[in-house]
DNA sequence: GCAAAGTGTACAGTGTACTTGTACAGTAAA
DNA sequence: TTTACTGTACAAGTACACTGTACACTTTGC
């Protein structure tokens, strides 16, 4: 199964296409599931995949590129590498984490999901963590 | 303490200051701390403070009501209301989240936030559902 | 009643972001 | 060297976010 086929996007959201797909391809990369050394599919056989144009593709392909997940190249395709330590989170920008999740779970309670589920969704995320 | 000094936004974010607004309020009208019967402030007290155009909170303010929490009215302000209770949510809404929620962790995990930093995140969100 | 000062709303204009079409340039293998 | 891949650059179309301005509704005070 190519890692491609483990990556869909929603053309009705609000989210942009190409941050979907770094989204999409951040969780991969950092699970596991696309390991240095692997190859990413060309912007063109995704795109096609995705049914947007291939540009949309190198936008995100450059923006995984720009946060130091991949070897992007003119001509040779995109390869995952091994991504050094990471410098220690500033606080502000871990203060903008903890404010996206709490309002997704506001979102979530809003939307009139019961507690004990959105605490069934928290737990399964820690469970998560440690595979 | 005006509830309107807890709403902050950052206006160098990427996500939009209407959009941000609504996600601050939405997030106080789930702990209680904007009860059904509250006054929001008007449009132009909260823009002057947030330091954008009238046109946006009130943007954000037609959003809020769309979800059912204001009352909303020409002339009149903005007034929260008990909402009524939710629909069960669809799958693919809760699917969403889902993927809101994993996106979230792993964006937390790529930016070099400590596993057991996450977990404490999760855990003070589970907390935080049963106040 | 009515004027004044508050409230939200409508709409056009401007800048920005997203996506696409098209042409280009680098790389590798036949 | 040719061919068939690869990613990149850039202009154009469209949609979105935000603002400026004018408007319309409510309440308060007289």
């Amino acid at each position: 199964m190519p890692p491609a086929a483990k990556i869909r996007i929603d053309l009705n959201s609000q989210v942009p296409a190409y941050r979907q797909i770094v989204d999409a391809v951040r969780v991969l990369l950092v699970d596991g599931t696309l390991p240095p050394g692997s190859d990413l599919p060309s912007v063109r056989r995704l795109a096609m995949e995705l049914g947007i144009h291939f540009n949309t593709v190198g936008e995100a392909y450059r923006a995984l590129a720009e946060e130091g997940w991949l070897d992007l190249h003119h001509g040779r395709g995109a390869k995952v590498i091994a991504r050094g330590a990471q410098s220690a989170v500033s606080p502000e920008r871990f203060q903008e984490f903890r404010v996206q999740l709490r309002n997704l779970v506001a979102q979530m309670r809003a939307a009139g999901v019961p507690l004990t589920r959105i605490a069934a969704e928290l737990r399964a995320a820690m469970e998560g963590l440690n595979q």
